[in-house]
DNA sequence: AAACTCACG
DNA sequence: ACGTACGTGAGTTTT
C-alpha cells in the first residue's frame, strides 16, 4: 500500500516559530527555531508512518484571485516577521536536498493545493496523511484521508488524528458539512465574515439539522422568531459567500504530479541532508541519521486470551504481577493480568472469580501492582492492608508536577521505552461489552497490566533512594481509602432549599440586570470582561485601574477602589457575586445531585505540587464561607437523618509547622503561651504591649504572617495591606528581626531548593522547583517563594492526611456508623450517629491533635450542627 | 484553548 | 526594569 503524506508547509513552519524559543540562532545569526520545529514534527510522522511519497505545499504570499474581489483579505492577519520570513526559502532549500517536491502556485493557497492533490492520491488507491496546524483542513478528511494537527502542552508534543470518522465524533457534523458551519460561523483569523451573532454553537446546531448553508436560508421560516433569524434573513448572501470561501479547492491546477511525489528513506537522510543539517548547526536532528544505521527495535508486547485459571497457574507465590481490570459502570467487562511480561487478558463479569483470584494471590505473598488503585478498592473489596501497589500514586510521590501519570509517559521516562499511547491506540472508543473483542482496546488494556507490573521494580527503588516508601506506606497508600470512602459517602443536600436559594438569587440578579443596563444607558453582555471595560472606562469614563493582557482589569479589586464613583459600580459588584453563587454554586451542585440525594465529589490524591488533596465535579473544597450571603449556602449541606455534622479544623496549622520546623524559639514559645497568635506577633514586631493591640495592628500583623507562609515579598505584602513596598519592607525586617530562626529556615529552604532543585516536608515529600534555576527574574523569584512555601503547606497536608487515616481506622475498629465525609484542607467533617457524636467528638479531637508530635501544640476547634452553615 | 474572574484553604 | 503573594476548580467569554 502506498502512502502519501502532505504538508501544509507555511502552517507547520509557523507552529515550530511560536512553539521553539526565539533565540534559536546558528552562529551566522541565522533563526533556525521554525526549520527545527517542521523538522522535528517532519521526522516523527515520518518515523511512524513511512509514507512513500510526500509533498510540501506552501503559500504564495501574493493576494490570491480567488479573494480578488475580497478587499481585506488576510486584513487582520499579522504580517510574517522577519524571522520567520528568512526561514522560509531555507526549509524549500533543505527540502529540495532532501528530494521532497514542494508545490505553490500564484493564486491558489496550500490549502487548495493540498486539498486536490490529496484527492489525486485517494483516486488511486493511497493512504493519505496530511499534516497541518490548521483545523480548516479538516473538511479535507475521508476514510482514507487522516488530518494530523499537532499540539504542545507543557513542552511535549501531542498529535490529534482525522479521519471523517473522527471529525464527526468530535464536532457532530461530517468534513463537507464543516464547510458549512465555518460559513456560517466566520473565521476572523481568515477574514471570512459569517453571519454576525452565530457562533460555534448555533452554526453547528443548524448545519446538523439542515446540512447546507442553502438549506438553513430555506427553512429561515421554521426558526424560532430570535435574533439569530432575524441575522440570518439579513445576510443571505453573505452566508452563501462566506461558505464558499471556506472551501477548499479539490480541483486547482497542481505543479507537481502525484508521480513525482515518490521519496526515498536514502534521499532523505543522505550525506548532503546531514552536512546541510550540522552547517545550520541542528544537531539535535543527527540522531535521525544515527538511527538510521542502527534502528532500534520498536517494543511489541506479548498479550494473549486465557482463562482466570491460566493466570493462575502461571502466578509464582512470592512474585509481582499486573494488574487492570476494565469496567463499564459497575459492570465488569474483563481483566488483563501481566505476569512475567506476558499479558493474559480475560473477558469476563465474574467480579466474585477475580476476587477470589486475587484473594489467592494474597494469601501466596503476590504483590498485585495497579495503574490506579482507588478505583479497585469497592468492588474488589481491598483493604490497606493488602498488598498493591498503587502505580499512579508512587508516580506522583517522584515527580508531582507531572500532572498525569499515563502508562505511555511512564515507559518512555522510567523504563525508555517507547509505545502508543491510548489515545493514539483507542482514540474515543467508548467502552461496551465488545471491547475485548477490539484490537486497539485489548492493546490497551494488556499494556496497562504490563505496564504496572515493568514499573514496580523502578519505582520502589526511586522511592527507597529518594527515602520516600515510609511516605508511600504508611501515607499515600492508606489514605487513598479514605478518600475512596468520602467519594463513596458524599454529603447529603437539601435540594429543595438549594433550588429556593438560587429562585431568591434570580430576582435580585433580575433587578440589578436592570439597574446596570439603565445605570448604563445600553443593553450588553455584563459578564463579558470586554463589554464591560468598554462602559466603564471608556463610556462612563471612570478611573480605569490595571491592565490585563487584552485590554481593562475589572475585577473586585479594581471596581472596589472606584466604588463611590458611580451607582453602577456597586451593583455589578453585586451582580457578580450573585451570579457566581448561581452558575457555579446553586446550578453546580444541583447537577451533581446522585439519585441518593447526595453530591458524591471525587477526591483526588494525585494533582497538587504540595501534597494536599483536591477535589471536583463538584469541588467541595470551596463552597462559600467569607460573605454572609454565600455563607447562607451552607444551610443545604445537611447531615442524613439520625445523624449529625462534627466538624473540626486545625487552628493555624501551617504557623505552627512553620513554628516547629524553623525551630524558632520565640516563635515555639509564643504558640506555647498563646491564645491570639496574630495579636502576639503584632505585640512583639510593632514592640506594643500586648494589651494595647488592636485590630488594625492585628490586621497587619495577620496579612505579615500570611505573607511569611507564601514565600514573603514586599510587593505582595503592599499589595495586600495597600501601603508602600517601603513599609511592608519595614514589617518584614522587623517580623525577621523577632523571629530569627524563622529567617535562617526560609533562607535555608532558598538555599536547598537552589542547589538540589527541590525542596521537602517533614515526612520526606518532594516538590521539584524547576524554577529556582531560571534565567528569568519573575521565574526566578517564584522558585524562591515556591521553596518557602511547599515545605510548610505540604507538611500541613501531611498531618491532616494522617489525621484522615487515623480517624478512618478509629472509626472502624470501634464498628461506628459515623464517616468522615469531607475534607477541606485543615478540617475535616465527620457526619456522625446521633448516638454517637459524644464518643466522635472526643476521637476526632485526639486524632487530629495527636497526628503528629511537634514541638508546638496541635489546636482543633471544634463544632456540631444540623448543617454545614452551623459548624462554623 | 486561553484569559478572566472568583469561590475556598 | 522586571511586575507577584502559596495551593486549588469552575463558569463564562473571547480568541
Amino acid at each position: 500500500m502506498k502512502k502519501l503524506l502532505l504538508i501544509d508547509g507555511n502552517s507547520i513552519m509557523n507552529r515550530g516559530f511560536y512553539a521553539l524559543p526565539a533565540d534559536l540562532t546558528n552562529q551566522e545569526g541565522i533563526h533556525t527555531n521554525a526549520l527545527l520545529g517542521f523538522l522535528n514534527i517532519f521526522f516523527r510522522i515520518y518515523e511512524e508512518e513511512h509514507p512513500t511519497n510526500i509533498c510540501v505545499a506552501f503559500d504564495v504570499h501574493a493576494p490570491t484571485f480567488r479573494h480578488e474581489q475580497y478587499k481585506e483579505y488576510k486584513g487582520t492577519r499579522h504580517p510574517m516577521p522577519d524571522e520567520l520570513r528568512e526561514q522560509m526559502p531555507i526549509i524549500k532549500e533543505l527540502l529540495h536536498v532532501m528530494k521532497i517536491p514542494t508545490m505553490e502556485q500564484a493564486g491558489y493557497e496550500a490549502d487548495d493545493l493540498i486539498g486536490t492533490m490529496s484527492r489525486k492520491g485517494e483516486e488511486a488507491g493511497m493512504e493519505v496523511t496530511i499534516l497541518s496546524g490548521d483545523r480548516d483542513l479538516l473538511q479535507l478528511a475521508t476514510e482514507n484521508v487522516m488530518i494530523r494537527i499537532p499540539k504542545t502542552r507543557a513542552g511535549k508534543t501531542t498529535v490529534e488524528d482525522y479521519h471523517a470518522s473522527e471529525v464527526e465524533a468530535t464536532y457532530g457534523v461530517t468534513p463537507v458539512e464543516f464547510i458549512e458551519v465555518k460559513g456560517l460561523m466566520g473565521d476572523t483569523s481568515d477574514n471570512i465574515p459569517g453571519v454576525p451573532g452565530i457562533g460555534p454553537k448555533t452554526a453547528e446546531k443548524l448545519i446538523r439539522t439542515y446540512h447546507t448553508v442553502e438549506s438553513v436560508l430555506e427553512h429561515i421560516p421554521d426558526l424560532p422568531p430570535n435574533k439569530m433569524r432575524a441575522a440570518l434573513e439579513e445576510n443571505r448572501e453573505m452566508a452563501i459567500f462566506s461558505r464558499d470561501l471556506s472551501r477548499i479547492l479539490l480541483t486547482a491546477p497542481l505543479p507537481v504530479e502525484l508521480s513525482e511525489t515518490e521519496v526515498g528513506r536514502e534521499e532523505l537522510l543522505s550525506e548532503a541532508v546531514k552536512e546541510r543539517f550540522l552547517q545550520l548547526e541542528m544537531k539535535s536532528l543527527m540522531k535521525h541519521f544515527a538511527s538510521y544505521e542502527e534502528e532500534k527495535q520498536p517494543f511489541t508486547l506479548n498479550f494473549r486470551d486465557g482463562k482466570l485459571s491460566e493466570v493462575k497457574a502461571f502466578t509464582e507465590p512470592g512474585s509481582v504481577v499486573g494488574f487492570c481490570p476494565v469496567f463499564s459502570g459497575d459492570l465488569l467487562l474483563g481483566t488483563a493480568f501481566s505476569i512475567g511480561g506476558n499479558v493474559i487478558l480475560t473477558q469476563t463479569d465474574a467480579i466474585a472469580s477475580v476476587y477470589e483470584l486475587l484473594d489467592w494471590m494474597l494469601k501466596n505473598r503476590v504483590t498485585i501492582a495497579v495503574p490506579g488503585l482507588k478505583p479497585l478498592i469497592r468492588p474488589f473489596h481491598i483493604t490497606p492492608e493488602e498488598n498493591y501497589f498503587n502505580i499512579e500514586v508512587a508516580a506522583y510521590l517522584i515527580d508531582p508536577l507531572a500532572g498525569e501519570y499515563p502508562y505511555h509517559s511512564l515507559l518512555q521516562k522510567y523504563l525508555d521505552i517507547e509505545v502508543k499511547s491510548e489515545k493514539e491506540l483507542a482514540g474515543k472508543q467508548e467502552l461496551t461489552v465488545f471491547s475485548f473483542a477490539m484490537p486497539e482496546l485489548r492493546e490497551v488494556f494488556a499494556m496497562r497490566a504490563y505496564a504496572a507490573e515493568a514499573l514496580y521494580p523502578v519505582l520502589t527503588a526511586r522511592l527507597e533512594q529518594l527515602d520516600m516508601m515510609d511516605l508511600y506506606r504508611n501515607m499515600e497508600h492508606p489514605a487513598t481509602f479514605v478518600l475512596q470512602d468520602m467519594e463513596q459517602f458524599g454529603i447529603r443536600v437539601d435540594r429543595a432549599a438549594l433550588e429556593a436559594y438560587g429562585m431568591r438569587l434570580d430576582s435580585r440578579i433580575d433587578a440589578l440586570t436592570k439597574e446596570i443596563y439603565t445605570a448604563a444607558g445600553e443593553q450588553f453582555n455584563i459578564n463579558s470582561t470586554k463589554q464591560l471595560g468598554q462602559i466603564l472606562f471608556e463610556k462612563l469614563a471612570l478611573t480605569s485601574g490595571k491592565k490585563t493582557k487584552s485590554g481593562y482589569s475589572t475585577n473586585v479589586e479594581v471596581l472596589t477602589k472606584i466604588r463611590d464613583e458611580h451607582p453602577i459600580i456597586p451593583a455589578i459588584l453585586e451582580y457578580r457575586q450573585l451570579t457566581k453563587l448561581r452558575s457555579t454554586y446553586v446550578d453546580g451542585l444541583i447537577a451533581g445531585i446522585a439519585p441518593d440525594g447526595r453530591i458524591h465529589s471525587r477526591f483526588h490524591q494525585t494533582v497538587t505540587a504540595t501534597g494536599r488533596i483536591s477535589s471536583s465535579d463538584p469541588n467541595l473544597q470551596n463552597i462559600p464561607m467569607r460573605s454572609e450571603l454565600g455563607r447562607e449556602l451552607r444551610r443545604v449541606f445537611i447531615p442524613a437523618d439520625g445523624y449529625v455534622f462534627v466538624d473540626a479544623d486545625y487552628s493555624q496549622i501551617e504557623l505552627r509547622v512553620m513554628a516547629a520546623m524553623s525551630e524558632d524559639e520565640n516563635l515555639i514559645e509564643a504558640f506555647r503561651q498563646a491564645k491570639d497568635i496574630h495579636a502576639a506577633t503584632a505585640s512583639k514586631v510593632f514592640h506594643v504591649p500586648l494589651e494595647e493591640v488592636d485590630s488594625g495592628l492585628r490586621r497587619k500583623a495577620k496579612a505579615v504572617n500570611f505573607g511569611i507562609i507564601y514565600g514573603i515579598s514586599s510587593f505582595g505584602l503592599g499589595q495586600d495591606l495597600d501601603i508602600t513596598r517601603k513599609e511592608a519592607q519595614q514589617y518584614i525586617d522587623q517580623y525577621f528581626e523577632t523571629y530569627q530562626g524563622v529567617k535562617n529556615f526560609l533562607d535555608l529552604l532558598v538555599e536547598t531548593g537552589k542547589t538540589t532543585g527541590s525542596v521537602q516536608t517533614l515526612y520526606k515529600r518532594i516538590r521539584p522547583i524547576p524554577e529556582i534555576a531560571s534565567s528569568n527574574f519573575m521565574t526566578r523569584q517564584f522558585g524562591e517563594r515556591v521553596a518557602m512555601n511547599s515545605p510548610i503547606q505540604g507538611t500541613a497536608a501531611d498531618i491532616i492526611k494522617l489525621a484522615m487515616i487515623r480517624v478512618r481506622t478509629e472509626l472502624l475498629k470501634r464498628g461506628m456508623k459515623s464517616r468522615l465525609i469531607l475534607q477541606i484542607h485543615d478540617e475535616l467533617l465527620i457526619e456522625a450517629a446521633s448516638d454517637e457524636v459524644e464518643e466522635v467528638k472526643r476521637l476526632l479531637e485526639e486524632n487530629m491533635v495527636n497526628a503528629a508530635e511537634l514541638t508546638v501544640p496541635l489546636l482543633v476547634d471544634m463544632h456540631t450542627g444540623e448543617s454545614l452553615y452551623d459548624t462554623k
